[in-house]
DNA sequence: TTTCGTTTAATGTCAAAACATTTAAGTTTG
DNA sequence: CAAACTTAAATGTTTTGACATTAAACGAAA
C-alpha cells in the first residue's frame, strides 16, 4: 500500500518529506515485522542484531564498544543485552587478558545453532522475505538513495 | 557516509539484505537527529507526530483511535501521549457528542503556534533538512522504491 | 611515581514502548 | 428487554530506550 494510504494523508506532500515519512514509516513496519519473527525464539530485535554481529567476527569476539559501532541502533544499552544474552547461554564473555577495562563477549555453540535455525525458517514460514518484490537492481538503488539521504 | 563504512560490515552484503539493513539504520539516524531538533521544545517524536496529524486536520478533531491509525509508529500508547500534551496545553479533549465511548483531540492555539515556531527554526538551524541532498525525482524515486519494498 | 585526563564498561534513573487487561458505551441477537 | 458481542479509551505491568553518572583501568605528563 502506498504511504499516503497507509497514513491516510489528505493533503499532497513534498517528495522530501514523503521520502522521509516513508523511510521512519517502512522502518517501523519492519521492526514490527521482524519482533514477529523472533518472538518464538525469545530474542529482541537489538538482541538479534549483537548476535549476528558476533557471528560475522567469529571465532574472534568483540568488545562491548566494538559491538555498539556495528549495531543498527547505536542508542542501545550494550551491557546490559550482552547480559541478557548470556544468561541464556547465546554468547560468553571473557575479560580482556592485556587491557582488563574491556571485555571480550562471543557467541557460544547455542548462539551459532540458534542462527542458523532462525535463518532455516525464515525461508519456510510462508510469509516471504521483507523487500522480495524488489528487484536486485532495484534494491540496490534504494540503498544507495538512502546512503545519498543521510549525507 | 555508506552503510557498510557506519556498520564496520566485513563481508559483502546481498542487496536486499543491504536494503532493509540501510532502512533501519536510516530510520534510527532520522530519529535520532529528530529529537535533537524537538528537544528544546520538550517534545518527543511522537508527540510531535500526533500534534501535525491535529493540525492537518484542524479546526475538526480526531479520535484517539483516528490519530493511532495515522501514526508513524502504530505501536505507540496515544491515550498517555495525548493526556501529556495536554498537560502542556498543546491540544485539547472533548467527549464526542454522539458516542460517548470517544474523545475528540484537537490541537490548541498555542500548539499551532508551537508547529510554526519549530517550523521556522527548522530553515535556520544550520544542519540542513535531512535529505537535502537528494533531487526532487530523487526523493520521489525512493519514496516508491520503499512502498515496493513492504508489498 | 603521582596526578590528571581518557577510555571502557557497568549502573542508576526516568520516561516510553510493548504488550495485555479493564472499564464503559454502543450494537446485535434471542 | 436482556444477554452476548463489539468497539473505544484508559490503565496496569514489565521491559526497553535514553541519558547521565559512576567505577575501574589505562596512558600521559609533571
Amino acid at each position: 500500500m502506498k504511504l499516503e494510504a497507509e497514513l491516510k494523508s489528505t493533503k499532497p506532500m513534498q517528495p522530501r518529506q514523503r521520502a522521509l515519512l516513508n523511510i521512519m514509516f517502512t522502518a517501523s513496519w519492519l521492526d514490527c515485522f521482524l519482533s514477529r519473527q523472533l518472538r518464538p525464539y525469545g530474542l529482541t530485535g537489538p538482541q538479534y542484531n549483537i548476535l549476528r554481529i558476533l557471528n560475522g567476527s567469529y571465532p574472534k569476539g568483540l568488545s562491548v564498544l566494538d559491538i555498539k559501532s556495528r549495531m543498527i541502533d547505536r542508542s542501545s544499552n550494550v551491557s546490559r543485552l550482552v547480559e541478557k544474552l548470556r544468561l541464556s547461554g547465546l554468547v560468553e564473555r571473557v575479560p580482556h587478558a592485556e587491557d582488563r577495562r574491556m571485555v571480550i563477549v562471543s557467541i557460544s555453540e547455542p548462539g551459532k545453532k540458534l542462527l542458523t535455525e532462525i535463518e532455516k525458517a525464515r525461508f519456510t514460514d510462508g510469509h516471504g522475505t521483507p523487500g522480495s518484490k524488489l528487484t536486485e537492481s532495484e534494491a540496490m538503488e534504494l540503498a544507495h538513495l538512502l546512503d545519498k539521504f543521510r549525507e
